[in-house]
RNA sequence: GCGGGUGUGGCGGAAUUGGCAGACGCGCUAGCCUUAGGAGCUAGUGUCACCGAUGUGCAGGUUCAAGUCCUGUCACCCGCACCA
């Protein structure tokens, strides 16, 4: 019989669907088990290869996961709020919700063809304004407890999307959406006080099993560093402080350094002789993207204040201040002492200003190049702290500096707070109304959703206004604090905000009454295994720990991190090992590959492209391999034979096999274990027959990888029910055991022979049964025996002289 | 510059964590089959002067034994980027 893929896999989705067969139960006494996938933006360009790389390779574990006997959550849902939409929108003038339900309607019908378990019952939007009501709730807590508040500040602008953004969506200097030059602007902006949440969001990554180099880099985006603030004196009798990590290098600072934007420059004014210069470069640096501000980075540029010198607490030296761009406002004080003997930056500087160098460690030259890389080294040139060590100096100068009241600890992070707000129309609506008595008011929790009225222009505005404004009915309503005239904000959410917390609303999506019930959150949470791009580790990554680490604060959901276990996908890439996209034409469209090779062979593919967590390239040929290893596979049930165990001389190999693939799938090594369900077929095939007990463990462990073909295979065999309803296949370690190996037989190391042994033969008869073998024989006749060793199952090496 | 990672056939990639390098698949070669085939079957396929030698980016080292451990070095990829 020909494998008739396209039939089959219809016919299968189609039962699927009908019975509902992967929904997950609400018996919350039976075992469970959380898979989750980022769930997609539908965009207008349907499904990418690489969402299935994810998918399919969460499903394998979610369907085998449902055969060893627990109740199973893997749901999907939708993204949709975003620009592209809108834009879109806006140029065929459609109503983004219009966009948006037809590409969710195209994506579902991709994601339907691929045979995913998803419980298409638990189904989210994130437009939906019956989801998007408890985004605005959330958001509610957040305002009520200080950790969302609106602040005048300078922010990342697109110039393209006319919109602004956060630290995480700016990349090397430009729009991570579209590419477009990012300048700064002054404007009021809802922020979300995520820095309050640094230290929990480090600790929380010692509780997870995340892959490492996932937890490196949020810990390095949330950058903690411990620190000191010393107060440095000046002439003219202000203190200011500055932080730093070094306090041991203390003496060795011979300048500091304000930030352009630090508040003494205005305050010092008058004092100030050279103040025009120093406004003038003030005013440039203002002036310089982050863009170019990058550009520059090795130049070191800058003005010495005159009139006005710091004074180095531990020694009452005066030294010189500058204003320079290399220090950020954002971090710290916005001021540093420099010790450019062991900094680069300040050593560059120095050396551009002829500033005196001091070297305060012992060990590298200082003339030459800043010497940084010196915890090992001794003190010198620092009075009270010659001699001691490094470490044993920054003990002592903070004990110095705590007893005089000049320097306290201070742990500084690199994360910034989130910027919330953002100037379109495609979005959540922020839930709060400025009145002009009472500045700005929640909405009272019962009048939401505050849903998205209809507007006529979706266009952006130069101005940063969002399109809302133009909405006057919208805007205008009454306070309800007080009743008076009053104005709703017109900023929406940014995309992240309807990601952080999907996961929970999968657990009971159609709640009316809370974000979900306390009863699902506690059985189905933590997320058990959540996979992912590696791009979302500091952006929804990260923003989703942290709402659900203050909803755990406030009582809403049961545990702190919201996932167990995280793991991340390489991409695919183009057939020329470059990234898919349509400019470079290389884009390969999941409907054609299933059309062309059915989705079984798609699945096994994308799960045999290579090692998961790297990029892999997309190779129309190789795709071949796996329909072949189907067709293979189809065509068993030509050679079934009876039997109900399986035959003594593939026993092993069977077990072997469970094992191998069952372990696997727990590792995300879904290659390696394709690899052995292909020798397993291979090994079988060459014995001209397979067994029924032999075929239907084969097919099970197929099954979660190329489910329609194996649920096919088990009904023509007549097996009772349906495969997705049995059980996961058992092996004995004891049956895993051939009862002969052959093993290789080395003199000085190099193989000479190989011979079959007993697998449980002993050291000596081993090594005897060796040097019987001729080659061997030869190799060591005549010769000493320094050493003769077995290693069980593997080799024998003799050692001769 | 800092952080993370990777270097294995013509290609994608395996290798029980120190034990027969190249599993599995693609491609390729030869033969069979076919009116035909971007179909199927069989056999072969790291390299070299075909006994044999040699081989996991490069150079050393440890070991009976190294892709795996140590030292040095080169190349590439990703992330962050003046964070004091």
């Amino acid at each position: 019989m020909k494998y008739n893929y396209t039939e089959i896999e219809k016919k299968w989705q189609q039962i699927w669907d009908e019975n509902k067969t992967f929904a997950a139960k609400d018996d919350y006494t039976l075992p469970k088990f959380y898979g989750l996938v980022e769930f997609p933006y539908p965009s207008g360009q349907g499904l990418h290869v690489g969402h299935p790389r994810s998918y399919t390779a969460i499903d394998i574990v979610a369907r085998k996961k449902r055969l060893q006997g627990y109740n199973v959550l893997y749901p999907m849902g939708w993204d949709a709020f975003g620009l592209p939409t809108e834009n879109f929108a806006i140029k065929n003038h459609i109503h983004p919700a219009e966009v948006t339900k037809n590409n969710i309607a195209n994506f579902k019908r991709q994601l339907k063809s691929l045979g995913f378990s998803f419980d298409w019952d638990r189904e989210v939007n994130t437009t939906d304004p019956e989801y998007y009501k408890w985004t605005q709730w959330i958001f509610l807590q957040l305002y009520k407890k200080g950790l969302a508040y609106k602040s005048k500040m300078s922010v990342n602008w697109c110039t393209s999307c006319k919109c602004v953004l956060a630290n995480e969506e700016v990349v090397n200097g430009v729009c991570e959406r579209c590419g477009s030059e990012v300048v700064h602007r002054e404007k009021s902006q809802w922020m979300l006080k995520i820095t309050d949440y640094a230290e929990k969001l480090l600790d929380g990554l010692d509780e997870v099993d995340f892959i490492d180099r996932v937890k490196t880099q949020q810990r390095n985006w949330i950058g903690r560093s411990y620190g000191t603030l010393v107060s440095f004196g000046s002439t003219i009798g202000d203190t200011f402080e500055v932080f730093t990590t070094r306090a041991d290098t203390l003496f060795g600072a011979t300048y500091t350094v304000l930030s352009p934007e630090h508040p003494l420059i205005e305050k010092w004014a008058d004092k100030i002789e050279n103040y025009d210069e120093v406004l003038a470069y003030k005013q440039e640096a203002a002036k310089k993207s982050d863009f170019e501000r990058t550009e520059l980075a090795k130049d070191k540029t800058g003005v010495m204040l005159k009139g006005i010198k710091a004074v180095n607490p531990v020694n009452n030296t005066e030294i010189p201040i500058f204003i320079s761009d290399y220090v950020l406002i954002s971090y710290g004080t916005g001021a540093i002492m420099a010790v450019p003997a062991h900094d680069t930056r300040d050593w560059d500087f120095a050396k551009k200003f002829g500033l005196p160098i001091i070297e305060v460690v012992a060990g590298g030259n200082v003339e030459q190049e800043a010497f940084t890389d010196c915890n090992t080294g001794v003190m010198v040139n620092s009075d009270f702290l010659n001699g001691l060590s490094v470490e044993d100096a920054k003990v002592k100068i903070q004990e110095w500096l705590t007893e005089n009241g000049l320097g306290k600890r201070k742990t500084n992070y690199k994360l910034r707070d989130w910027v919330f707000s953002r100037q379109r129309y495609w979005g959540e609506p922020i839930p709060m109304v400025y009145c002009e008595k009472c500045g700005y008011v929640p909405l009272p929790e019962n009048e939401l959703p505050l849903t998205l009225p209809n507007v006529d222009s979706y266009e952006p505005t130069d101005n940063g206004e969002s399109p809302l404004a133009k909405m006057t009915d919208w805007v205008n309503t009454t306070c309800p604090c007080c009743g008076a005239p009053a104005t709703r904000e017109t900023d929406t959410m940014p995309q992240w905000a309807g990601s952080s917390w999907y996961f929970l609303r999968y657990c009971d999506p159609n709640n009316p009454d809370a974000l979900a019930s306390k009863e699902a959150l506690e059985y189905w949470g933590p997320v058990d295994w959540y996979n992912g791009g590696m791009e979302h580790t500091t952006l929804h990554l990260l923003y989703s720990r942290f709402w659900h680490l203050f909803l755990y604060d406030i009582g809403v959901v049961p545990n702190k991190e919201p996932y167990a276990k995280r793991t991340s996908h390489g991409m695919i890439l183009g057939e020329n090992g470059e990234k898919m996209s349509k400019s470079r034409g290389n884009v390969v469209n999941p409907d054609e590959i299933i059309r062309d090779y059915g989705a079984d062979t798609m699945r096994v593919y994308e799960m045999f492209i290579g090692d998961f967590e790297k990029a892999a390239p997309w190779s129309q040929s190789s795709i071949k391999g796996s329909k072949r290893f189907l067709d293979k596979v189809f065509a068993l049930q030509d050679v079934l034979v009876d039997g109900d165990s399986y035959r003594s001389e593939i026993e092993a190999e069977i077990h072997k096999t469970i094992k191998k693939v069952t372990d696997d799938i727990e590792g995300l090594k879904m290659n390696t274990a394709i690899a052995a369900l292909m020798s397993l077929l291979n090994t079988i095939a060459a014995t001209g027959s397979i067994n029924r007990a032999e075929f239907k463990t084969f097919i099970t462990l197929l099954n979660p990888f190329a489910p329609h073909i194996t649920e096919e295979l088990w009904k023509i065999a007549g097996f009772d029910g349906m495969l997705n309803a049995t059980e996961w296949p058992k092996y004995d370690d004891a049956k895993c055991i051939d009862s002969a190996v052959e093993i290789a037989v080395q003199v000085n190391g190099k193989i000479k022979a190989r011979i079959k042994v007993p697998a449980d033969i002993d050291n000596m008869s081993a090594i005897s049964l060796a040097k019987e073998n001729n080659a061997v024989a030869a190799e060591i006749e005549g010769k000493t025996i320094i050493k003769e060793l077995y290693v069980p199952k593997r080799l024998v090496n003799i050692v001769v002289k």
